[in-house]
DNA sequence: AACTAAAATTAGGAACACCTAATTTTATTT
DNA sequence: AAATAAAATTAGGTGTTCCTAATTTTAGTT
């Protein structure tokens, strides 16, 4: 049987896409308000987008009521959550900062593949095993950081 | 003393300061045509952005003439090329093929954080010296990937 | 029900980074 | 040196994603 190709979008189209996905498992519906504050950006241009996405076929939008995702527009905000929470979860591994992660995997989050993706899962357990590996690991950062000041 | 705060770019700027580097360094001058080439734009679009990087005081750029970089310029270009390299070396532990790391890189290499630049590389110095390590992963990963198909 | 505050939308515009087509400059060949 | 080929530039546009200001709709209050 044939799979599906993945369905792609444009970064600030996933991004718009990954937060209507959080706000609406959160709180059960996405309004464009909270979208604009989450992303940082004015309502207007949230309003604009949403009636991009929709009529790329990405959510269903009515005027003045809310947005729901398509089947296609779930399956981007899906992808692009998971690589998301993969990504924060592996970078947790190391110690770095909270905002840089949170920096980095929104810069990441849009331009990894499956397979480097596949490796990342694949370092995390195995480096959850090997709790005295991550430690020299982190010694290491620790020794290159100090070098540089 | 006070370290300088290293200069940014957007993107785009950034991809073409490599570029504008790494031919230099190869053929010890850039010209549009390559650079236009070599990043798959049209060669008046190099032009452009060229003019605009001057403006910015990127790079310094004579009409017809060739392009050279800027201490700034120089400054972000081996800042991007340095990550290029650590996340290219990294990523080839994995078997990951040459493309698809070609591709992660180059969106990778504009977002990533210096902290989890030293992530990889204190990661990838261990995993080195511990070739058994590396196997189980890769294990893993082939394990992963045909769970799925 | 009328009023007000909040949310959403429309209208008009800007910056960025690309394009093609046409022109100008430079380099190469005869 | 003239002709031709290659490279670079200009001119005029396009699509994407953002903005502010003004307007309309909806929701909440008295």
């Amino acid at each position: 049987m044939p799979t599906t190709p993945p369905p792609t979008a444009s970064r600030a189209r996933e991004d718009y896409l990954e937060q209507i996905h959080k706000l609406i498992e959160e709180k059960g519906y996405a309004r464009v308000v909270d979208v604009a504050q989450n992303l940082g950006i004015a309502q207007a241009s949230v309003t604009n987008m949403i009636q991009r996405l929709d009529a790329d076929g990405l959510v269903d939008y009515e005027k003045y009521r809310g947005v729901v995702l398509t089947e296609s527009g779930l399956d981007i905000a899906k992808a692009i959550t998971d690589r998301h929470e993969t990504l924060t979860r592996f970078l947790e591994l190391f110690g770095v900062d909270d905002e840089t992660i949170y920096d980095d995997v929104e810069g990441m989050e849009h331009h990894i593949s499956e397979s480097t993706l596949e490796a990342f899962r694949a370092l995390q357990e195995e480096l959850e095993r090997q709790p005295a590996m991550l430690g020299r690991i982190r010694s290491r950062m620790k020794a290159r950081s100090k070098k540089r000041g």
